[in-house]
DNA sequence: GATAGAAATGAGAATCTTGATCATCTGAGC
DNA sequence: GCTCAGATGATCAAGATTCTCATTTCTATC
C-alpha cells in the first residue's frame, strides 16, 4: 500500500485513510461518491463513519490526492488525482463517466477568459448526452 | 410589466410570479439564488413564502423562462433566460460571473462527445479566475 | 516497547438547500 | 360577483454535508 502520499501530504497515515484510498485505486468505477465509498468500507467489513468518509475525502482534495466533481444531481462525486487535468463526459442514460481532455478547448478556455480579463485559475467542463454504448441501459443510478 | 411569458408557458398570472419576474428583469446581478431573490422580495414588501420563490423558478426553468446554474458552492443562480447559450466565467474573489458564447469550444464539444460515441445533449462550463477589474473586492458574496 | 500528546475518529446532532404536504387563498372565466 | 382549478404559505421533511465532542489511535520520545 501507497502510505507516501499520504505523509507527503502531511496526513497521518490512518486505518481510514489507507483503506478509502484503496477503494478508490481498486474500484473499477473512478467516480465514487462519498455514500458509494461509505457503503464499499461497510462491505468490506470496516467500522469506518460517514463523517470520518466526508473528513477524509476534504482532505485528500485539499492535498490534492482526489478531485471532486460535481455532476448534474445533488451528489459529488471523488475520482483519484491520476496525474493529468481532464474534463468529462456523463451519459444521462446509464449515468456512465468517461474521461477527455482537449487541447483546442483548454486552449480557447484560456484565450476567452484573458479577453474578459480574468486569470483562469479553474475550470469545470462536463458534457451530458446519450452515449451509443450497446450494454448502456436505462437509469441505473 | 410583460405577463404574455407566463401566459404562453400555461402559468396564471400571479402576484408572486410577476414580481420574482420583475425581479429577474430588473436587479443589477444577472444571476441570483432563490434566497437572494426572496430577501429582495421581503425588502420591498411583499409577503411572498421562500417555498413559492424555489416553486416559481423551477416552474419558470421547466418553461423556458429562465435557467439554473449550479456554480462551485451549494446555492443554485437563476437567470434570465434571454436567447441565445452561453458559457459563465465567474471571479473567485468578488464572485462576479459574466457570460461568454465561443463557437469553438462548442464545435469541438461536439466533436470529442461524437468521438466517444456520445450524442451530446447539453453541457455545463464555466471557468474560474481572478478578475482584474479594478473595482473588484475580495470575498464579498 | 511503554507512554504522552496531538491528531483522528465515530456517533449523532446540526445545518443548509431544496422539495413535499395541506389547508387556505386567488385569479380567470362565466 | 361566483366558482373552482390552480397557486400560495407555513411548516415539515429529505438529502447531503459539516460540526461537536468524548473516545481512540498514531507518532515521536524515553
Amino acid at each position: 500500500m501507497e502510505t507516501s502520499n499520504l505523509k507527503k501530504a502531511g496526513l497521518k497515515v490512518t486505518l481510514p485513510r489507507m483503506k478509502i484510498l484503496e477503494i478508490l485505486e481498486t474500484s473499477e468505477t473512478r467516480h465514487l461518491t462519498a455514500e458509494a465509498i461509505y457503503r464499499e468500507l461497510l462491505d468490506s467489513g470496516e467500522e469506518i463513519g460517514l463523517a470520518t468518509v466526508y473528513r477524509v475525502l476534504t482532505q485528500f482534495e485539499a492535498a490534492g490526492l482526489v478531485c471532486r466533481l460535481h455532476l448534474e444531481g445533488n451528489q459529488a462525486v471523488f475520482e483519484l488525482e491520476r496525474g493529468g487535468h481532464h474534463d468529462h463526459i456523463v451519459c444521462n442514460q446509464c449515468g456512465r463517466v468517461e474521461e477527455f481532455f482537449d487541447e483546442t478547448i483548454e486552449r480557447r478556455q484560456r484565450e476567452v477568459a484573458q479577453h474578459h480579463g480574468f486569470a483562469i485559475k479553474d475550470h469545470a467542463l462536463v458534457l451530458y448526452g446519450d452515449c451509443t454504448d450497446s450494454v448502456c441501459p436505462h437509469r441505473p443510478v
